[in-house]
DNA sequence: CTGAAACTTGAGCAATGATTCCAATTCTGA
DNA sequence: TCAGAATTGGAATCATTGCTCAAGTTTCAG
């Protein structure tokens, strides 16, 4: 069962695939012939290395959603400007992760899977530690208002940024930051 | 080639059914077995109707980025509040269709399909006129920044309201329209 | 009433989806 | 170098997809 080297580097290979694939062509454009394809490997060698499509997926998107917690030793510390540009940091130098983050917020958004709640639990915590910062620096009693629509404002912007990436992303970021600043 | 009546309730009900499944499953959950099955009809009378899957689903589209742009009489005199109140209104009160709505906002991020030029562009309406009703508020210089980062704060709650029903979506859309206001 | 146009059904088709199997090949530690 | 495990290719399987077709049923203008 041990790994072997040639083993891992195909998985990298299939996990860049995916992210690829998700993030420019979404759930629907990542069929098991597209991944196998662009890894460059057969169909059986993919099902050697995971169990199936969905936990392919999964990999991927865990990894997004932990892309977008910087640094956890931080907490408590942190500014409402190191977070607002370590998010901007994330989407812009990893816009195919972003792309793939975004979906899940969005597609979480329907019926059924519990995909939801994982999201959900992640966005709380989120908006907690935004909430704090902003507590921090402005005694406003209504922090945690602030911090959501604040996050609201920076995911709407990060989505017109992966449309449109003419859109000056950080510059109104900091705008949006400003505005719970003292 | 005129319809009769009978034709016009089903095209109706498969376009009830279209708007459903996109709604709560997205793209890829709305098959033609699907959408023939929720809207109690068979697969040959769903292409007497419709010239294929894309038409059905691109009329659900268009309705949903129609109905996000209220009375266009109003432009020139609307304000802030009123264009906030406005699109709260359409989310709270048509979920399914603000679900495609975001849908189609997201997935238009994508590559390919020149659908994210249509949605581009009805978005940068959007700013125009969040962005006029600002200027007439508040002298600002701004205003055009200012509307987008208050177009991507509704929209980002719009997400988070349609993932947890619980989010004070109206109460927060206020508060964000509250900071531009003078 | 009548007949042509519109509507409905449901079986069926080609293409594609995910997944499995297994023989052939490549690694790796001893 | 060698045995055994890991890895690989690729054909085969089985369900599902979007869509067509031919045959009947309903509607409605004249």
């Amino acid at each position: 069962m041990a790994r072997y080297r040639a083993g891992l580097e195909t998985r990298d290979r299939i996990l860049g695939a995916v992210r690829k694939l998700l993030s420019s062509n979404g759930l629907e454009g990542t069929t098991i012939k597209a991944i196998c394809s662009a890894a460059g490997v057969q169909a059986g060698s993919f099902y050697n290395l995971f169990e199936g499509k969905e936990q392919a997926i999964l990999a991927v998107v865990r990894e997004a959603i932990d892309a977008v917690d910087p640094d956890p030793d931080h907490q408590g510390t942190d500014t409402v400007e190191e977070l607002t540009a370590a998010y901007v940091d994330f989407i812009t130098s990893q816009p195919d992760l972003a792309r793939v983050y975004i979906r899940i917020g969005v597609g979480a958004g329907l019926g059924g899977d519990h995909s939801g709640e994982t999201f959900l639990a992640h966005h709380r915590r989120r908006v907690e530690r935004f909430a704090a910062a902003i507590a921090r620096d402005n005694k406003a009693a209504d922090a945690t208002r602030q911090a959501e629509v604040m996050l609201a404002a920076l995911n709407g912007l990060a989505v017109q940024w992966l449309l449109d990436s003419d859109t000056d992303f950080e510059g109104l970021a900091k705008l949006a930051a400003g505005r719970v600043a003292s």
